[in-house]
DNA sequence: ATAGGGTTAG
């Protein structure tokens, strides 16, 4: 085997195994100790496979007199790996070892900086900042403009433009480093500035300004770039659908999807990912699988973000065996995000016991689980009610896999504490929390101390609510119920009393249904138009039958204000829910799972409303409300009444 | 240059 017949094959070897391979024969035929040879396939270790860094450190270890490029190599291995603060460990240590052979170019600084905005440490990225100042490297391009997206990374935009101003002749990609680092400041008015006066503008500067608008929330924006975009290319499509998917925008998700079909376009995965999103939020379980076929047929199943949104998209869609059908079936390793999507659809649904089986296979198969991974059992277990289960996970996160709990992992412990009852030992963790708590922590034991009709405590919460949240609506409308349950009127009264002198207003509940890939959406109390008809006038008949057959009784207990009984009804009757289940017993035929989403947590009067449609009319329905599933069959619900 | 998983509440 000779160089060119070596560097031919690596480029072919897409798995270690393969790379092995090829390590064999170099060793054989002496190739091994040729450092350009070398340098390609530590390159190949570290940066083209994935898993094979340690690999490539290894040999890297063993290589006497390793040059910059194989420094360069591994220094930029790691700066994209899980430990970016080895980088900067190999570079002392290059330093140190081996001056006369490797001296830093402006590739190593370049590498270097992009390790430090990875893991956001300012200091260091000063340090390096000096560092290429000291080698004369600091004024290169490449390394001015790693500069500029470091000072960005790590909240600095001043330093950001003080290093562009200072740049001679900012390239195009100098340029857009500047813009990227001004969206991630926040800063829109200097991303104008810079865009306007930009002396070149090739297509990436316009996606820039279309996705910094996007994050920034400003979809108006975002649109506007779009349609003044004279060349639409590839990323510009999958920009603005991801675009509209991330501010909630979903009807003109599909809208664009549909568009770009029709102009004979091939969505790329980045599209589809996006599509999939927007379904999952909505809800939209027939557009979802019809996307799903798409992705089949079209071979993007071989991707692996594109399954992981699938998972999501048919969890939170509420068909839970196509989503452990998909994570079964992937072709691929399941990576972090495939483990942890299922775990938060199992907990979404109240599959506690399951969830934390699942976080065993996963240990089992390699994969670490991170926080966010502990965040979905924890939750899975909190809102299953298992307390002992919840503690331990808590635990092993601490003390097994040394990640330190964020305020999120505090908030479920609250709430798998509170939702059970336990509400002194809540508030006792709440206290001894080594961070101070946020405004959700306490709400979490607001909702709490509701749930098991603790007024006293929940006085106290509301207090600290005050000083953190004062205008929150809900907190209000939390008290107000605890006062109502313990039939405290006068209280009710004075809570709605200041809630209207603080013009504090209740977000209004609505719901939304999905019928031949139309999601019709529901708001209690709106104005009647002949859809809201066609449902009241179903849901007149339904409550009916559920009197007489079902022996309903309205519960009332948890409404707003102090009014006559018969009123309170009458508003129970008109939420949202009910309204759109109506709407989907009117249209769909008979057989058929209705699927709704809520905005906000179901009520505990339309929860027994839907436990005895289901018997009564023997219907399956699956409500997704604000944080997790109910699946209601043969007069019972899949939550067990636990939510 | 674009993507995928997460706490509470009305």
């Amino acid at each position: 085997m000779n160089q060119q017949r070596c560097l031919y094959l690596l480029n072919y070897c897409k798995t270690l195994k393969a790379v092995n391979h090829i390590h064999a024969c170099l060793l054989k035929t002496g190739l091994f100790s040729d450092p350009f040879i070398f340098g390609k396939l530590i390159l190949h270790c570290s940066v083209t496979i994935s898993d094979s860094l340690d690999y490539a450190t290894r040999l890297f270890l063993h290589y006497p007199n390793p040059d910059v490029f194989m420094y360069n190599t591994i220094i930029r291995g790691f700066s994209e790996s899980q430990r970016p603060q080895n980088s900067i460990t190999t570079y002392i240590e290059m330093r140190r070892e081996s001056s006369l052979f490797a001296a830093p170019d402006s590739f190593t600084f370049a590498f270097l900086l992009k390790a430090a905005a990875n893991y956001g440490s300012l200091r260091t990225g000063k340090q390096l900042h000096c560092q290429a100042l000291v080698h004369g490297l600091a004024g290169h391009l490449f390394v001015g403009t790693t500069l500029i997206s470091m000072y960005g990374e790590c909240g600095r935009v001043e330093f950001s433009m003080k290093v562009f101003d200072e740049m001679r002749e900012p390239n195009v990609v100098a340029w857009n480093a500047a813009v990227s680092a001004c969206f991630r400041g926040g800063d829109l008015e200097s991303c104008e500035r810079l865009f306007d006066r930009m002396p070149f503008k090739d297509s990436t500067s316009w996606n820039l300004m279309l996705a910094g608008y996007a994050k920034a929330g400003e979809v108006e924006m975002a649109r506007k770039v779009f349609s003044e975009m004279e060349v639409k290319d590839d990323v510009s499509w999958s920009s603005m659908i991801t675009a509209l998917a991330q501010n909630g925008c979903f009807d003109e998700v599909f809208g664009v999807f549909m568009d770009l079909r029709r102009l004979g376009m091939r969505p790329n995965e980045v599209s589809l990912t996006g599509v999939l999103s927007a379904c999952a939020q909505a809800g939209a379980f027939e557009f979802g699988r019809v996307v799903h076929g798409f992705v089949e047929k079209s071979g993007f199943s071989w991707i692996i973000s594109v399954n992981n949104t699938l998972i999501d998209m048919y969890s939170k869609c509420g068909n839970l065996d196509m989503a452990r059908l998909v994570l079964k079936k992937m072709p691929q390793k399941k990576s972090i995000v495939s483990w942890t999507s299922m775990l938060a659809g199992l907990a979404m649904h109240g599959h506690g016991e399951e969830a934390i089986q699942l976080l065993h296979e996963m240990e089992e198969s390699g994969i670490k689980p991170d926080r966010i991974t502990f965040i979905s059992v924890l939750y899975a277990c909190s809102h299953a009610g298992l307390i002992e289960q919840g503690h331990e996970c808590f635990w092993k996160m601490k003390n097994v896999y040394n990640i330190e709990p964020s305020i999120e992992h505090y908030g479920c412990m609250v709430d798998l504490y509170g939702r059970a009852g336990e509400l002194r030992k809540a508030y006792e963790f709440v206290c001894q929390m080594p961070i101070p708590p946020n405004d959700i922590i306490w709400r979490t034991l607001l909702g709490a101390c509701s749930m098991h009709g603790n007024v006293e405590l929940a006085e106290q919460v509301k207090e600290r609510l005050s000083e953190l949240d004062p205008t929150d609506s809900g907190d209000h409308v939390l008290l107000s119920n605890v006062y109502a349950i313990a039939g405290k009127w006068n209280n009710v009264e004075t809570v709605r009393r200041s809630m209207t002198y603080q013009r504090i207003k209740k977000i209004a509940g609505w719901s939304m249904i999905e019928v031949d890939k139309i999601m019709y959406t529901f708001v209690a109390g709106e104005k009647q138009n002949d859809i809201t008809k066609e449902a009241y006038n179903k849901l007149r008949e339904i409550m009916l039958r559920l009197r007489v057959e079902g022996g309903y009784v309205a519960e009332v207990g948890r409404v707003l204000h102090d009014i006559e009984d018969e009123e309170k009804e009458d508003s129970v009757t008109k939420h949202s829910e009910k309204l759109a289940v109506a709407f989907g017993m009117a249209r769909l035929c008979k057989g058929r799972v209705i699927r709704i989403v809520k905005n906000l947590r179901i009520c505990r009067d339309c929860h027994t409303v839907m436990k005895l449609i289901s018997k009564v009319y023997e219907s399956e329905i699956v409500v997704r409300d604000r944080s997790r599933f109910h699946n209601f069959k043969d007069g019972s619900c899949s939550c067990r009444n636990y939510w």
